[in-house]
Parts: structure tokens; C-alpha cells; sequence
DNA sequence: CAAGATTGATCACTCAATCTTG
DNA sequence: CAAGATTGAGTGATCAATCTTG
């Protein structure tokens, strides 16, 4: 968004600007990480992405357990999705319900044992599928510098 | 647990790696990002951002036309999909499909004249709504160092 | 048989409406 | 009435299978 010195927009009907250009490279770095992880973590698990996100969520919280709210803002979904997203979840067994007592209109998603264990195998899996989802985008020139400027910008 | 009251409590098993963390803010940006263009799109036109890319990729393209696999490319999704796409595209004349004469296995998707117009009114709609959502976006402070970086990067 | 495109079945996500509780 | 959660209906994306052509 930085205003650009000198260099006049493209006057080519239809054209889309520097900061579009770079959207587009975020897409779609984004979509092929995703798409990567989504398939490694299905095919050692019985859940994808936004399931993974929601155990992380829940086993960095206190007692393991948060709202659909607190959820929904940790996975990116509405509460409706979350809704179904712990039913997926509880029929397996990786977190349960739990009522709230001092406001019945809330409900606890709880991390069960079980659904500690299965985190803890996948979380490996996860750190695992991202590095190569990378390196495979690094290959991609235009993606390369996004790739690095994403991990410096994070780097402690 | 708990044994240590010092630093680094977060050193539990299901701890994320910095990259971990990082591609989390990604993945949060471009939710955020991409929730706010799919929603001005709509509100504005008959598609969403999928449609909007074919037909920015089209436009872009000599003819206007691109075959399934390239615009599988440009949008970030695969044949079957794209194959739907511009399906829904056709079905509001925005493009159509075209016989390739040399390799009668492929087809063209080709933007008609209707599309073209459409499209751009569409580019600053979309121009817009990505400003918006990143001004929205900086307000978050784990959010905005990433945003800069961005932008940064493909400022050239 | 391989490559390109389409179709059927399925699934995750969304919106809107509904139900319950504060 | 407002807030939190759930459910019904609808849509877009995916996989696998199929059809056509090289």
C-alpha cells in the first residue's frame, strides 16, 4: 500500500495494480499450501485443516477448552460451521460438549485425551507438510520472495 | 505440569514452530481478506471472486480465451471445478465456450463482449474492497506487520 | 493408453431462521 | 429484546468415474 515514487498506473483497461498483483501471489501461495495440507493431514488422520486448527486451539487453552466463539475467531469460521465442525469432531471422540454453568446459552468444546494424543501426532505431520508445501513454492519464482518475507516477518 | 515458573511454559508438546505460527497469520489474513471481497463482489454483481478471476484471466489473455487448464492455473482450482465455473459464467454470457480447431479434446472459454464491460466495473470494485479489508486488517497489530510485508515485497 | 473436459456423488461452508437463556 | 448455539436449505469445490479425441 506504500505509494509508489514515480512510475504511472497502467493505463490498460482492466489492468490490476501493484498491491492487486500482490494479492494475487497471496492467493495463491495460499491455495497451493493449503490444498498440500489439507491432503497430507487427511491421509494420516480422519479430519483435515480446520479440525487441526481447532484441536490446537483447544489444547493451548485453559482446562482445553474454549466457546464457538473463541473457535470460530481461532479456525476462521462462522459459528454456524463451528457448529458442525465440533459435531465432526465429537463423533470421533477428539473433543466433547460440556455446559457452562453460570451461562447456560454457552457450551465448552473440550479436548479429550484421546484428542490430545491424536494433536500431539499431528502436530509433526502438520510442521512437516508445511516446510514442503514451501520448498515446492520457493520452486515458483514469483511466490519465492513472498515465501521468504513471510518467515521474516515472523522470525524471532 | 506447570513445574517451571520461569520463561517458555509454552515448551508443552503441542507447541507450533515459529513457521507454525507465521503461516497462522497467513491463514487469518487471507480469510479476513477474502471473506470482504466475496461479500462486496456479490453485493455489487452476480459472482464472486473465483468468477472474477477467470475473467481477469481472460481478459488478459490474446483473444480472451484461455483453455480449462490454464484457467485452472490462473484461479487456483482444478479442471472439474473450472469446468462448473464457466459454466456459471455462460450462463450469464459473461463467456463462451469456443472449439479449438487443431485439438478437438480442448475448448476455449472466451469473454464476450458483455463480460468484458462487466469486468471492468468490477476491477475497482475489487481495487476497493482489497484496500478496505487490509486498512481493517492493520488494525490488527499480529496482522499488520504481515500486511506491510506484502505489499513490500512486490512494491517494484 | 494418455490428455482434456464433463458429470455424479459427496462434503464443508454460508446464510437465514429458530430455539433457548440472560 | 439480545446473545449464543443449532438446524434447514443452498452453493461451490473436490474426487472418482466417464466420455471423447490424439
Amino acid at each position: 500500500m506504500a505509494a509508489k515514487p514515480t512510475k504511472a498506473p497502467k493505463a490498460v483497461p482492466g489492468a490490476l495494480s501493484a498491491d492487486g498483483v500482490a494479492w494475487t501471489r497471496v492467493m495463491a501461495l495460499h491455495a497451493q499450501v493449503d490444498n498440500h495440507i489439507e491432503r497430507v493431514l487427511r491421509r494420516h488422520f480422519e479430519f483435515g485443516l480446520s479440525e487441526f486448527l481447532a484441536l490446537a486451539a483447544c489444547a493451548a487453552a485453559p482446562d482445553g477448552e474454549l466457546r464457538i466463539q473463541e473457535l470460530a475467531t481461532a479456525v476462521n469460521l462462522n459459528q454456524s460451521s463451528v457448529s458442525r465442525l465440533i459435531s465432526r469432531l465429537e463423533r470421533t471422540e477428539l473433543t466433547e460438549r460440556r455446559l457452562c454453568e453460570y451461562d447456560r446459552r454457552g457450551v465448552y468444546t473440550g479436548i479429550t485425551e484421546r484428542g490430545i494424543e491424536i494433536y500431539r501426532q499431528a502436530v509433526p505431520v502438520y510442521e512437516t507438510a508445511l516446510r514442503d508445501a514451501f520448498t515446492q513454492a520457493r520452486a515458483d519464482a514469483t511466490l519465492a520472495p513472498l515465501a521468504d518475507a513471510i518467515f521474516a516477518t515472523y522470525a524471532d
